[in-house]
DNA sequence: TTTCATTATACAACAAGTTGTTTGATTATA
DNA sequence: TATAATCAAACAACTTGTTGTATAATGAAA
């Protein structure tokens, strides 16, 4: 199997890509096998050549969205100050944005959240452990936290438009981590 | 049809139950008219006669599940002093814990919580609004980002079978609030 | 270089199962 | 007894996953 890489890469590539576009118009359980090979040009066996089913063709995919440890942004409390995971998420999304959106967006996979956080999740702790002596228990709980408003944040931004200048949006961020957000919504 | 309610709700809600049992086990998809039949004791046709559809009946149960306006508890500043929706979330969640922690976990409906927010948001801007004179559209930010947050931290409370005493939770989210995230995790 | 067997890739056809609908027959209740 | 509620059976249309087959690229031998 596989001996021409060039052409099955190309053929898988191809499939993803309808598959893609097919999902972003609508649910994956009304995504059929044929609908996406017919888009891709190819008969409906070949895919079974490349994916098991159609849930296949998306776990592949957002396996190639989760960075791996070793490529995430390295994360220190010195360069980013209070930022926080900020930055690092930002320029996650901003680079895959297509995707991410998509994924993160009411007709997603919520699945797809929980893969971001875990693996965003061990970067955070491993830096910021050494700062603080919360209960451990505690401490993924505010993991949690900022994860979920964080995803929340960019996904409402980027649904919107970006209605708010980039800048903007990391200095409300920033403040309301530093400061807390009653502050902020009560003058 | 329907001139007998009684019976016909309980037609109803018999199948509603089954299909959660499934739901529960399994993704949607998998999900088949005969098996919710067939689990609630009934005739297939029967399904037809109360929904269109599988969708349809998740559809009615979130619809359901989502509180209207009226049926919120009321949420004033007073009575809240800096809860926020805290505690009307929590409520909510714990009325509804068997549903909504499945609904808003890795294997539920994206759409359900963006269904909740939207149907929050209103009550907390219309209280919240009197009280600074933010930017509407850093307004709607930030909301998106506490019930991000919040809904986030909760599902994660009860998903991981309520580690931390209540109190403790709510002492947690209320200070994270209030001092920022960022006093919390630097000591 | 040319030939030819190998095999990677793609295809067409298959059985099995689900969907949503329809028709007409049973219950049971009011 | 009239009819609401459910059932049984059958339907075409569709999807799924599999199997066996054709096409064409590859590389070793002549």
């Amino acid at each position: 199997m596989k001996k021409r890489p060039e052409i099955t890469a190309q053929t898988r590539q191809n499939l993803i890509d309808s598959f893609w576009l097919l999902y972003c118009e609508k649910r994956i359980e009304n995504i059929t096998v044929k609908e996406i090979t017919q888009k891709a040009g190819y008969n409906r066996g070949t895919f079974y050549e490349y994916f098991t089913d159609i849930y296949d063709v998306l776990e592949q995919l957002e396996a190639s969205l989760i960075p791996s440890l070793d490529e995430l942004p390295q994360f220190t409390i010195q360069n980013q100050t209070m930022g926080m995971p900020l930055d690092m998420l930002m320029k996650l999304y901003e680079k895959n944005s297509k995707y991410y959106s998509v994924l993160l967006g009411d007709n997603g996979d919520p699945g797809f959240a929980s893969k971001l956080k875990t693996s965003i999740k061990p970067i955070l702790k491993q830096e910021l452990i050494q700062y603080n002596d919360l209960d451990p228990i505690e401490f993924d709980f505010i993991l949690e936290y900022i994860l979920s408003a964080m995803i929340g944040i960019m996904s409402y931004w980027f649904r919107n438009d970006k209605k708010l200048p980039a800048e903007d949006l990391i200095r409300l961020i920033q403040d309301i981590m530093t400061n807390g957000v009653t502050n902020r919504l009560l003058k």
